[in-house]
DNA sequence: TCTCCTTGGTCCTAAAATGTCCCGGGTAAA
DNA sequence: TTTACCCGGGACATTTTAGGACCAAGGAGA
């Protein structure tokens, strides 16, 4: 059966322009909370008046409220925009790539946000919503998440608001493995208790000195209270994570010359839980710390990992074929690389 | 879950008016074969140079072919129009109102056309339609349908065409009753042999003079052939038949005074098959002729009424509640005077 | 208190929509 | 065959709308 816009679009050949431009508009505001028109307008390319054309429009039918301090969504707003993602979704050609990647590496769901979260800060929060939702989806009441750091998974940190129907008290949150250097916002520590206390459910930290010696190393895994904690993080139910440009993360994480050179030599592409995969998604390096192990990390029953932008791309892939990823939330622009990617493969292997 | 539609009309008031005018336009040229472009802004009430844009559209858009003779719909354009119909019933409202009756009454189905059949031929065109399509729906190879007389049943002939997937060489149509004094054109046995002759069945007719004395009556009963078809008529599986007001086919029959003032002074509203019936749909009068009974009626497994027009209202609601209806088809205007009696007739119960 | 950002109002211009008329051509009735 | 009519499409002046650019008043937050 064709679909109802199919049909549509034969009377009306812009509906799905104008529909793309209003749910646009209507989205923007939901993730701005409250903004201006003028800020709206910048932010969104458009001019002044147009936007407030649409804006009127969107009072009119209560879906957005207007005051003189700026617009917010309404109740029926935020209803009408979680009813009409999947459509509009289909209409900016998400749903395509999603079905593409999620076919291509076996994943049990990719979910693939509209624009660039590198270029556009709302993108980026849109890529921490969608991964909330997406955690929130596998969520149950009595579950162990493992967190790692990063800005990314910071944001679906931001984005958490607890479900209405679900009592997350006895969940707990641990990051995924001790200090790997980050500073302290994006520390997954910060990251996972931020979590907890958004979900109202618990939190245990693990606190280890970034830059691990051996001997002290052995000494911290003998500590009764650290190898309680460790032995929580490895039987998480849930692991949610960050993927890293391996030489990126290498700088930010200020790590010696000399690793930097052997990572590169190795062909280091992608950071993950402080692991180091080359492109074919090999470890080729591991930070020195305490939390999961790789063969947890592939026992685990839902790996969640989330990333955005096209510099991303390359790393996205070399996770993805490390293989043990589940669900997968990425950005526009991430997806149409990794596709590109997967297709070139594709015609490669056909030759 | 909300309809794709509901939300549509959220996001997209606007474009949804512009569907419905182009609907509309569309609609009209499918139901005019072909037509000019004046002509047509005249009978929609539109000035010609905006018809003249929407015509451009359309002829863009495939759904309308533009030859110096005039307009005429294409072959796309003809299946749009089937399978937006009941999107833009949705708009029109309509969908409402058939559902609130069909419940009121307990039927199986009801079909609201749009518009007012008494105010505008092209309205009666499609109640026709309407009807016509109704009465595919049901009938199956070897039916026997009674048909009624009547502009609105003659109208539905006119609108019958054989359905692709269907033989009905073995259908008979046959008149549900004998003479009632109709004139030829909307004579039930013209309509039966019409409606047969269009669907490639067979037909068999009853002729009785039209006022017919007590023992005239008797004879014609006793006569081997009459009974015959008498026989097949009250086996019909289907009915279709019209609604009319009570007073207007007293007169249309040239009924004597003297019957029309005993009609009155029993409150009789509605005629259909030869039985008038009051406000309560009870039977206060019936002609003297041959053909189905009211116990046939009321076990016939499909009785199919249609009409249209505000002024009808009262009578269809009086057959209504006589309570042997099982698919109404009718139009904007009647359904909502009915819904208002409805929605009366409830607040006083309320009471 | 002051500054900044907000909405809502206004004005003006460009552009699009619309009302109106006409022309050449083909159809169908006479 | 002729004639009268209706057809689509072209043309054009006029109206309406959309869009751009500002501005004033007001409230929130620093």
């Amino acid at each position: 059966m064709r679909t109802i816009l199919e049909m549509q679009k034969q009377l009306l050949p812009d509906l799905m322009e104008i529909l793309k431009k209003r749910y646009t508009i209507l989205h923007q505001i939901l993730l701005s909370d409250v903004i201006g028109r003028r800020t709206l307008a910048v932010s969104l390319n458009m001019t002044e008046r147009v936007l407030r054309a649409e804006t009127d429009l969107l009072k009119a039918q209560g879906l957005i409220e207007i005051e003189n301090i700026g617009m917010r969504i309404s109740d029926s707003g935020r209803k009408l925009l979680e009813a009409l993602e999947p459509i509009v979704k289909d209409i900016f050609g998400l749903s395509n790539l999603e079905e593409r990647i999620q076919k291509a590496f076996g994943l049990r769901k990719v979910v693939i946000v509209p624009g660039d979260s590198e270029a556009s800060p709302l993108a980026k929060k849109e890529l921490g919503r969608a991964g909330a939702k997406a955690l929130l989806g596998v969520i149950s009441s009595k579950d162990v998440v493992a967190v790692t750091g990063g800005s990314t998974i910071a944001e679906v940190a931001e984005q958490l608001s607890p479900p209405g129907n679900l009592s997350l008290k006895q969940c707990w949150f641990v990051p995924a493995r001790g200090g790997l250097g980050e500073s302290l916002e994006i520390q997954a520590n910060t990251i996972a208790s931020g979590m907890a206390k958004r979900l109202g459910a618990g939190y245990r930290l693990l606190h280890v000195p970034d830059l691990l010696g051996k001997e002290a190393y052995e000494s911290l895994v003998g500590d009764p209270n650290i190898h309680d904690i460790v032995e929580m993080i490895r039987e998480a139910r849930i692991i949610i994570h960050g993927i890293g440009d391996a030489m990126e993360m290498a700088r930010r994480r200020k790590l010696e010359d000399s690793v930097v050179q052997d990572l590169q030599k190795e062909g280091a592409l992608a950071e993950s839980f402080g692991y180091y995969f080359d492109e074919n998604g090999v470890v080729v390096h591991k930070m020195l710390t305490l939390g999961l192990h790789l063969d947890d990390i592939k026992s685990t029953e839902t790996v969640i990992g989330i990333a955005g932008g096209k510099s991303k791309a390359k790393a996205i892939l070399a996770v993805l074929k490390f293989g043990h990823e589940d669900i997968l939330v990425i950005d526009e622009a991430a997806a149409e690389e990794i596709v590109e990617e997967i297709e070139r493969s594709e015609s490669r292997r056909a030759e």
